[in-house]
RNA sequence: GGUCCCAUCGUCUAGCCCGGUUAGGACGCCGGCCUCUCACGUCGGUAGCAGGGGUUCAAAUCCCCUUGGGACCGCCA
């Protein structure tokens, strides 16, 4: 028998914004794929045609390929494949494991407020499961609405976690659930079951809140006589207080569109995100190569870790710091030509956190300052006496000496000057900032300063 | 109400399976050095086994209970 390739995928429904949950969730399965020589697939789960939308679609295509995490193939969307699900489903009436269900959904409604009103268990009661089959067949073709459910039987499902290890799970007793609704589209459990049967998926790798859901899955699995795939379910991300990163929970701030509007890097996202919850000596910057070959599933921890924009920026400082410049300046909006904006992050790259931050300090050394600056007499002095030393020679030596004699401090001089040249009295090393503008262009700045 | 997952510095974690460590590292924070300054770098410091019972000469580690956090129980995914 030969070894099956790895297939995993990464299966987002398009109702939101990507974040950096789903990021993890993501590179995880990219980083497995990729270690095993397997294939990573896209699936877009969009049967719930009401919060799906072709905006969020396409959102997450170019939040993918920004970040690097191509997918292998084609896109499956789930809404390109009704007939298939509706077939599967329509063989499991056949056989016995599903029925059709004409509850309606205020009966259902009812019913479920009734439980747990009473403290028992949410569940369906399993009513339609008795009506016989050609009575099914008479009320159906009467155009009576149905769903289609599916009977989960008793007892109890064990698997294997590739990060908790043995699982199991006793089946609830009122469990049996739609897998098609009234409308003819599937519900997730059937889709996922058939897509990654179809795909061929032998690693479902995604977050801990589908754990839950897992026997279920498993059983479906069983009933259509697919392979079961092996399961890995990662803790869910949470973010500043509290909060998971979740759909139903507010996540806006951790979007990768956000991230990528404040200045992130989508190398320092894949690293922070690589970095979360996994006991590992490397340290940022890492990149997605790297990662392929150190990464492990293994070494991730069970427990739900916490985001913090501390974490990611201090990733991000350390690209923007320690990256080659070429790879930096790729991401720097300006209009500078390449040559000599490599020139310029060398030198002020150490004072930026973010992308933004770093183009500030590239538009202020190489424009100059963009208000009108005040000095008051005294300061103005100093800029004189300065401008003056630099007509004879302009260096900082120069400057240095000439102070001596003077008895300034160099505190009280360099501020001054780093200010009438760039427009803030801190900020990277003068002698940096001199050569980079050259003599023309300070005694230029430093008359302007004194006008 | 039921089922399940989780619990070590502020944060990410090592150690737990196979009891004996000054409970280790990283980020953050604080301080020193470097420096005109901020930052970078570097050196140092701060701080933690959720609680309670057991078992044992010895418990972060094994067992039980409690507490706390989380997920799921939908014609959402």
């Amino acid at each position: 028998m030969t070894k099956r390739e790895v297939v995993t995928r990464f299966a987002p429904s398009p109702t939101g914004k990507l974040h950096l949950g789903n990021i993890r969730t993501a590179l995880v399965n990219f980083l497995f794929a990729r270690q095993n020589g397997g294939r990573f697939l896209l699936r877009l789960e969009d049967t719930d045609r009401e919060r799906s939308s072709e905006e969020y679609c396409e959102g997450i295509f170019h939040d993918l390929r920004w970040l690097g995490l191509f997918w292998d193939g084609g896109v499956v969307r789930q809404s390109h494949r009704l007939e298939r699900y509706r077939e599967v489903a329509a063989r499991l009436v056949e056989e016995g494991h599903a029925y059709p269900c004409f509850c309606t959904t205020a009966q259902l409604e009812a019913q479920r407020e009734e439980q747990l009103k009473r403290g028992e268990p949410p569940g369906y009661d399993g009513r339609c499961s008795r009506i016989t089959p050609s009575e099914a067949k008479a009320r159906i073709s009467k155009g009576e609405p149905y769903t289609v459910r599916f009977r989960l039987g008793e007892g109890e499902v064990r698997f294997h976690d590739l990060l908790r290890g043995e699982l199991s799970f006793p089946l609830p007793e009122r469990g049996d659930f739609v897998i098609l609704r009234q409308n003819g589209m599937p519900t997730y459990h059937l889709a996922v079951v058939v897509d990654d049967g179809d795909a061929g998926v032998t690693h479902v790798i995604r977050g801990e809140d589908h754990l839950p859901n897992t026997p279920k899955q498993i059983r479906l699995i069983e009933a259509l006589g697919g392979a079961v795939p092996t399961y890995c379910h990662l803790p869910l991300v949470r973010s500043g207080k509290e909060c998971v990163m979740e759909k139903r929970e507010g996540s806006a701030d951790f979007s990768v569109e956000r991230l990528r509007e404040m200045g992130f890097l989508p190398q320092a996202l894949l690293d922070a995100v690589a970095i979360l919850g996994w006991s590992t000596t490397l340290s940022p910057p890492m990149g997605l190569e790297r990662l392929v070959e150190e990464f492990s599933i293994s070494q991730l921890g069970t427990s739900s870790p916490i985001l913090t924009m501390d974490h990611l920026l201090a990733v991000n400082r350390a690209w923007i710091t320690k990256a080659e410049p070429s790879l930096i300046v790729k991401y720097v909006s300006t209009s500078i030509p390449e040559d000599r904006l490599v020139e310029l992050v060398e030198v002020v790259r150490e004072n930026s956190s973010t992308l933004r931050e770093l183009e500030e300090w590239v538009e202020a050394v190489e424009i100059g300052p963009d208000v009108p600056l005040e000095f008051n007499e005294e300061q103005q002095k100093v800029l004189c006496f300065v401008r003056d030393v630099w007509r004879e020679e302009l260096s900082i030596s120069a400057l240095r000496a000439a102070m001596k004699e003077r008895g300034l401090k160099a505190k009280e001089v360099m501020p001054l000057i780093r200010m009438a040249l760039v427009g803030e009295p801190h900020g990277p090393p003068l002698d940096r900032i001199l050569s980079l503008l050259g003599p023309e262009e300070v005694m230029s700045r430093l008359e302007k300063a004194l006008a």
